[in-house]
RNA sequence: AUUGCAAGUAAGGUUAUCGCUGAGGCUUCAUUGCCUAAGAGGAAAGUCUGGACAGCAUAGGGCAACAUACCACCUAACAGAUGGUGUUGGUUGAAGAACUGACAAGAUAGUGCCACAGAAAAUAACCGUGUUGACUUUUUAAAGUUGGCAUAAGGGUGAAAAUGUGAGGUAAGAGCUCAUGGGUAAGUAUGGCAACAUAUUUACCGGGUAAACCUUAUGUGCUGAAAUGUCAAAUAAGUGAGUGCUUGAGAACGGCCCGUUCGAUGCUCAUGGGUAGACAGAUACAUAUUGGUGGUGACAUCAAUAGUAGAUAAAUGGUAACCAUUCCAACUUGUUGGGAUAACAGAAUCCGGCUUAUUUACUUGUAGUAUUU
RNA sequence: CGGGAGGUAGUUCAGCUCGGUAGAAUAUUUGGUUUGGGACCAAGGGGUCGCAGGUUCGAAUCCUGUCCUCCCGA
C-alpha cells in the first residue's frame, strides 16, 4: 500500500483518450475559482483516482503564472484527498476528476486550501450508492 | 562625497516535515518499498540569425530567387565580435578634446522618378542682354511692333538651378583665359599589411535618388526533432470519377527550364474505415572554473580541477523555524519589535550571437561638480 | 516547434503596388423637414496612420528593429 499523501504519475490524468471521455459524458459543477469535471466508474481491483489540473492560456498569458497555480492546487488537492479516497473504497469506485480554474488573479495557498475542502465535501456528496 | 554615461557581477542559505522527476544501489509477484547524491535562467523569452545533427538528392548546365558589400583580423559559422579608416549626428566642455551612436561598391553602364512653385527639375533660351533685317510713327535720330543669330551675367520660385570668389576678356557674355579655393579620376613619393593619410603632377568639372529597377563581385541544394529510425497495435488490394500503359501518366531533381535515370495491380481528385502507443534521437562537449603563455583586442594555446536538469496534460513545489542581507519605528547606540528577500520571468534536440523585458545591491572605467590636503 | 496575416476616425474598412491631398460607410454634433418621433436633406467636428530609429527635400507608404492581436499545421 502506497503512502497516504503521494501523487505520482499513475494519479494524474494524462492519455488524450481518457480526458476526452471525459469532457464528453463526465457531469460538471462549480465552486469558485475552480470548475470541476468529474466522471464515476466502477471499480475493477483497487479504487483508483485520476486527477486533472487546468489553467487556461487567456487568463494568464504567462507560463510562470500557469505554473505557479498548476503547483498550488497540486499541493492542495494532495493534502486534502485522503477523505474522499476512504469513501471511495467504500463503495469500490474509482472516480476521474478535472479542474479548470477560472478566475483571472492569483489565490494564496490558504484561500485554495479552503476552496478545496468545500469541494471535496460536495464531491463525497454526490457519490452514487449503486451503479 | 555626489551626479550623468558605459561595461560587468550576484539572484539568499541551513534545518525539519509532507511531496514530484529521472539516475545509481538494495529489495519485491509488481516502480512495491527503502537508501544515496542530484534537479530551472541571465535572459530559459522573441524566434531575428549562424551552425551542429538527421533525412532526401549528389550528373551536370542555365535562369530565377535570396543574402552580403570601407579595411584588417577572430571564429565551426554568421546579418556576430575585435581593432582601425572616412563621413556625419548627439552629450559634456571656453577650447583642445573625451565619450557615444549611425552610415559606407557603382549615379562617368542603362531605365525610371523629382508633387506644388518656377522660364527651366536635365543633352536648360520664357523674360532679359547684345547684334541684325523688315514694318510703323514722327521732331531724322530715336521709339515701338515683329523675325533671325549670339549669349547661361541677372530673373520673385524651390529641398535642389549647373564649381565659389576676384581679375582679364567681349558687341553682349561665358572655365573662354588666368589666379586662388572646392570636388572627381589617374600617376608618383613617403608612412601604413590594408582601407587610407600627407605632399605633388596631370586631366576633368551638366543635380539628387540604388533602404526605385538595376549593374558588378562573393556566397547559398532543399527540408526541420511534428526531422529520422526501430518495435507494437490496427486494417481495406474499400467505393466513385478522371487519366495512362512504350507515340510515356507520373516520379527522382521539393523554385523553373534543359538534360539524365526510373517507370505500369500505375497516378490524380473526392468520399469512407482503422491506428494515433512505446523506445531510440535526448543530453560529454565549438563544456565550465582557475592559472600560465602569445596578442592592443576579439581570441588562440597549454596545464590542473570538475561532471553540472532531462520532463512529455509536461518534474524542480508547499508549510514552519533559524541565520544572513536590507528597510521602518523605539530608545538604553547596539539591542528590541515589525516588515521584505523582490523585478523580468520557467528548460522542451543542442550550442554561438543579436534583440527585447527587468529590481535591488555592489564593482570598474570615464566626464562634470563640491570639499579637504 | 514551424508557417502565415494584420495594427489607419468611436466602429468596420479603403489608400501602401508606383513616396507629395488621409478618404468612404456608419456612429456622433448642429440646422431643416414633421403636431412630435423615425426616415430623409444640408453642414460640421473628430486621426501621434501600433511604437522607435533610419533612407529621402519630403514617409501611412521604402528599410531595420520592436510591441500587440488573430489564424493554420500532429
Amino acid at each position: 500500500m502506497s503512502k497516504p499523501f503521494s501523487l505520482s504519475k499513475h494519479e494524474r490524468l494524462k492519455s488524450k483518450k481518457q480526458i476526452d471521455a471525459l469532457f464528453l459524458r463526465g457531469e460538471a459543477f462549480f465552486i469558485f475559482p475552480y470548475k470541476i469535471k468529474y466522471c464515476f466508474q466502477a471499480a475493477e481491483q483497487s479504487p483508483q483516482m485520476h486527477f486533472g489540473i487546468s489553467v487556461p492560456k487567456r487568463n494568464f498569458k504567462r507560463a510562470v503564472d500557469r505554473n505557479k497555480l498548476k503547483r498550488l492546487s497540486r499541493e492542495v488537492y494532495r493534502i486534502q484527498k485522503v477523505t474522499l479516497k476512504d469513501d471511495l473504497v467504500k463503495h469500490q469506485l474509482s472516480i476521474q476528476v478535472m479542474f479548470i480554474y477560472t478566475h483571472s488573479s492569483i489565490l494564496t495557498f490558504a484561500e485554495l486550501e479552503s476552496v478545496m475542502i468545500k469541494c471535496l465535501e460536495k464531491l463525497r456528496g454526490l457519490i452514487p450508492n449503486t451503479l
